[in-house]
DNA sequence: TATGAATGAGGCTTCATTCAT
DNA sequence: GATGAATGAAGCCTCATTCAT
């Protein structure tokens, strides 16, 4: 094992950042080479083409939602409030972070009328996250309910990180987290 | 030697769609003289470039919206839950032809890192929108509450947008516009 | 009709002796390019590709042949002696200018095995070529000798046109031109 | 981590069928690699760089033929019939199993003009190879014509290789056989 | 010897834009 | 206005080769 300079996950966690800013097809591979402080070819040896490159991004980067938000709303030791809360939390620290853009949102809404082979990272993504929201309003609704209420408030999230970035106002996601966590109060 | 066969609108129009499918980094003037039937330097007689260009499509399609939808909104003659309906349904049909998407909301996660220069469109054109929604529901709520469920109704209705989008399921935007609709009764 | 740099059949002639002289894999866009005076980009306003490129080279030097070379064998007024005589002259003078290469003989043994798509120029071709040739010894033989005799002559001048590279002597040339004429006078 | 499964002498094997088929500059290292079951690398202990493996290649295909087929023409004990058709017909096979090109040919075809450094390869053996025939030959013509006969034969040979490859018919190569039988018999 | 990451040059192609007609 | 050739930069990718391990 060769001490290397930057090994394939930092590549993936380096290439998601500039993803995420820039955008799938504003992102020249020249522009990930300099991010990463490689040349372009290196690319060429850990992933097939730039495709592949970006789906390992996507992949990565719901693995890391999996592990970092979604799991605390399978933690049985919490109660339903304070699990909320601390999904809730986490979730806005993480898309407060940087400049705030949700990769996969952007890369769904860029990409796949045109380029439909990142769909299902995208689609898996989003129903991870249904599901993990779902889990936690289960507690005070019933499933079907508890899912059309997980579905409603990732799409606020959602509009609320466009707006975020629109309006440079970080109000819209704060009013929408205290909403979901009204939401949760309301089924009792 | 054919005669121009689009007027200036016409051709932003087509434009708009192009855009819209394809993304704005993903759109080659190739692409649009195509879609347009006529030739790329044609496009360079109308518009300085592709940017002016494709400002010129996101004021077009602001208006559409004006005319079209938000206008809706203000007229005075039909009672809030009439004008509701017509709105929402008006705004179902719009963002359900063709294959779903919003311009506006694409171009914004596509280009607000990078590509700053149609921020003020997209902020007028949300702006717009919201204005229009917290006057109907003005109706029924205090100013400013009003004004957050208007803001939040386009939250979800971009969510639900990208989960047409991302799940091909038409469900998420009813399942939405029934909220939106409930909201204006529950401020009695 | 704008005044071209170069005409698109200039660029197919230009690029016939490029590809003659490097083939096809080891010829470049660039080398294109520099040898045409243009800079990559115009070429392809002309053809698709460097695949299409090379179709249009070998079916312009099919037409050259054809209507230089080929079509002597067709000349109504000539005894066959005088037809063969200034059809193999004038078919020696053309392979042996520059370094004197055949780039239909180059192209099938770079490419066949692994570029099919350049098969049916080359076949074609070479079929036109032994149909000439065919077509003059006729005239002392029955068709089947004459196809025969034909197709053996174009195997001898192509291998003769190796071998004028290999060995850098014209001898080879001379003496398999030699041969082809006294075939004719042999079937009497 | 395998150890070396393949010997210096089948490296070179293996990559002569690879440039064959592929062409030289049509060839990549990765190429040769993956067809030997190799790394990159490890063609580099072995051979300065590409152009000294060629080199390799095109030695070891010559010492091939020398020993497999040349050698047959220098055989005392048998009579010159016997030889040529011995010849001819180890010839025969070993210019149709596989797809029946010759790297010899391919290689002077492609490289010849640009790449002069591969030349004295090929020169050396089309000269073994006339000499091998112009032996047999001269039992039944003076030195000279036995050279040109010789000449003649490969020519037509390497021609009728080609032909197979164009046409995909092994007719051209039996016919060529026939001629070249023929030629020792009309020496009498 | 053997590996595989790394490099830098170059290959094919696309693209926004310009310009002569 | 309208055309289409032309450009130069940039984009994705491949390749021969090197080098640390």
């Amino acid at each position: 094992m060769p001490i290397q300079k930057l090994s394939k996950d930092e590549i993936i966690f380096t290439s998601a950042q500039v993803f995420r800013k820039r955008g799938y097809n504003n992102t020249s591979m020249a522009d990930l080479a300099e991010a990463c402080g490689l040349t372009k070819g290196i690319f060429y040896h850990h992933f097939e083409n730039k495709e592949e490159l970006m789906k390992a991004v996507l992949h990565g980067v719901h693995l890391h939602f999996k592990v970092t938000l979604f799991a605390l709303a399978y933690s049985d030791s919490l109660a339903p409030e304070e699990k909320l809360e601390k999904f809730l939390g986490k979730a806005r620290k993480m898309f407060s972070k940087n400049d705030g853009g949700c990769l996969m949102a952007n890369t769904a809404l860029e990409t796949l009328s045109t380029q439909p082979e990142f769909a299902p990272y995208l689609k898996e993504f989003f129903r991870d996250w249904i599901d993990a929201l779902a889990a936690i309003y289960s507690a005070r609704y019933q499933e079907d309910a508890a899912r059309r209420i997980a579905e409603q408030t990732v799409q606020e999230f959602e509009g609320a990180v466009m707006f975020l970035r629109v309006f440079g106002d970080k109000r819209y996601m704060d009013e929408m987290l205290e909403r979901a966590t009204m939401r949760l109060a309301a089924g009792c």
